[in-house]
DNA sequence: TGTTTCAATAAAAACGTTTTTATTTTCCTT
DNA sequence: AAGGAAAATAAAAACGTTTTTATTGAAACA
């Protein structure tokens, strides 16, 4: 309403009718020239380009929408978990949007955000999606180990790029980290380090990166010939309170962990707290390992050793990969899967505290 | 094209033309009868209802974009800073898109984020999105004591709410948080405590709030019959590197301050990060007071004394406002200023570490 | 020179709505 | 019972594109 007012004032929007009756040619010409479509003479199309620049012409999105059936929209599904007390989580999605819409930039494609607040919502919002063509393709992340959204999306030749990998044997676009070798690698250099109580601070197991850290973890023990004590997977949502109630339940235990290997920066600092709280060092009494993707252990007191992926990146190639999707590519094509960079920031002779 | 594929498979997506032939009745009717227009005689306007619950029809967006000439899109502008060496910075917009993705919840609107790299590419979204209607409504934040933006939004009339207030006097819809107050309100409280040298974490000063937050810092210390030191406030960007570099430097002054009033969580994580490497301790050493919309800082070692509002109540606000606006309701009655509330977590006798 | 072929452009239809205008039906009123 | 008003519905136009089909004019061929 207010948005016609202002349109009112000014000359009319120029749309392909304002080019026809300024250069003299058909609509249809002028819009097989704005596409560049080789049935319309050189000489001809200049002359339209040059018009369109004259008056500042921008193809009308909905009119085109309505047309195409597309919607020149990229869909993000971003996780909120049920804000008890507002708790720190989900902050690294600002980076991930923030890489995607840099994919994204200089197309035709927006980013629309749906927030969604468990597995089941998100299920539902990629239904949705789907069914009314909400967009012309998806990204999202927290796969799950049987994920619905995936099957569906496969189903329904929908494009979509995930960040994660479900368990299902399928084809479909993603980027991923390799978690599996990243919870391999922590859990082996505290192992060497001398640790044998070793705590996996790790999300809920129904997600699939849960199970692949778990693997990495019993991998990591298997090789040094010891068994996985599986009795210290701690397995949450991967809010600081959880680190914290984490590292407080387990130190009170007769066997206590001697080092944590922990899923994110949130659950680290968390744990961080709940070691501060109980009066433990780290690097003294305990040893803390982190995951981290925004580059923020570095300024944890003391800095923790970390295997760090900056997320920005992962986000950048999930959007890439859509794109590409988007255009009829093969799926097998647009895989990657990340291996996070070790950033030492504790003394390497971790010395085993038992 | 894929999305194609798998639509040609099932039945055709039902239209109001599906409806007309379903009822027998024509498509104005059915149009209007979906509208709930009076004109449509009640008992047509339940077969029409119940032809379409049977068919499941949903309203094509892209017809009713065309025709309306609205985009159904609520536009956010999410600011991300040209992330140096991926800094931890804007971690606080998941809870601020999550806030207002909840309030348009059940609308017919949907969320479309532009990520923007300062404050000119701001600018250039905002006319952008005007010029080229590629939304009916626009929330942002990061506003400039005069910021362009709004002068631009103002004079086309187009709804939008913002996130802080700029030093014009215009009337518009925004949601803001008393940082004056605030600013005072920390300030004040270490001068009872004893302190004399404050330093002031804040933003670039161009930054609406960021004068809002030197007036109370000023204010506080004039009321104690004192001279506010203006050394003392350091401007940078939010970054916990930011907060970190300040401590290091201010404390290395002849004349170092006592206490730092901060202003979001990140700088406060900084603080601390420096402060814990040049082994100082909070409490003891140094007092901290911070400013926090995520519920973090309860979790820093020790948890810090803070003013807290959680964003995600304001991003709710922001999405409840611009779907007002959207409809054409006076900005007048839409403007709201939260005031944080305090959070003591260090003893209340600061004792003016002097 | 007349027919065919091709290149270039124009015309028309379509996408799914909403809205304005026109038509039909129903119900009063006299 | 006729006339008119009011209520209900239908028809048509429009929003701005793209795409399919049709038309024109010129060049090429026999």
């Amino acid at each position: 309403m207010a948005t016609e007012m202002h349109r009112a004032q000014r000359a009319p929007t120029p749309t392909i009718k304002t080019l026809a009756e300024m250069t003299g040619y058909s609509i249809a010409t002028i819009s097989k020239a704005l596409r560049e479509s080789p049935v319309v003479a050189p000489a001809t199309r200049d002359l339209i380009f040059k018009a369109a620049r004259e008056v500042g012409y921008q193809a009308n999105a909905r009119g085109m929408a309505l047309r195409t059936g597309k919607s020149f929209q990229a869909a993000v599904l971003m996780p909120v978990t049920a804000a008890r007390d507002y708790e720190w989580d989900g902050v690294e999605y600002t980076q991930t949007l923030s890489g995607i819409s840099q994919a994204l930039e200089g197309t035709d494609y927006r980013m629309s955000v749906h927030v969604i607040r468990d597995a089941a919502d998100g299920a539902e919002a990629a239904r949705r999606i789907v069914d009314q063509g909400l967009a012309d393709g998806l990204i999202f992340s927290g796969i799950l180990a049987e994920d619905p959204r995936i099957d569906l999306l496969v189903a329904e030749h929908f494009p979509f790029v995930s960040m994660g990998r479900c368990r299902k044997d399928l084809v479909y676009a993603h980027v991923d980290i390799d978690n599996e070798w990243a919870a391999h690698a922590a859990t082996a250099r505290l192992i060497a380090g001398g640790h044998r109580r070793i705590a996996l601070v790790n999300p809920e197991r129904r997600l699939s990166y849960a199970l692949d850290r778990v693997d990495g973890f019993v991998r990591a023990f298997r090789e040094a010939g010891l068994d996985a004590p599986m009795e210290l997977i701690a397995e949450g949502d991967l809010s600081t309170h959880f680190g914290r109630q984490t590292v407080i339940a387990f130190l009170q235990l007769d066997d206590a962990p001697t080092a944590f290997v922990c899923i994110n920066e949130s659950t680290t600092l968390g744990v961080l707290s709940g070691l501060g709280s109980l009066g433990r060092q780290v690097g003294v009494d305990v040893d803390v390992i982190a995951y981290d993707d925004i580059n923020v252990s570095a300024y944890f007191t003391p800095p923790i050793t970390t295997f760090y992926q900056p997320i920005e990146v992962l986000g950048r190639t999930l959007g890439q990969f859509l794109l590409r999707r988007m255009e009829g590519e093969d799926p097998k094509a647009l895989r990657q899967v990340f291996r996070p960079t070790l950033i030492a920031r504790q003394p390497d002779n971790l010395g085993g505290r038992l």
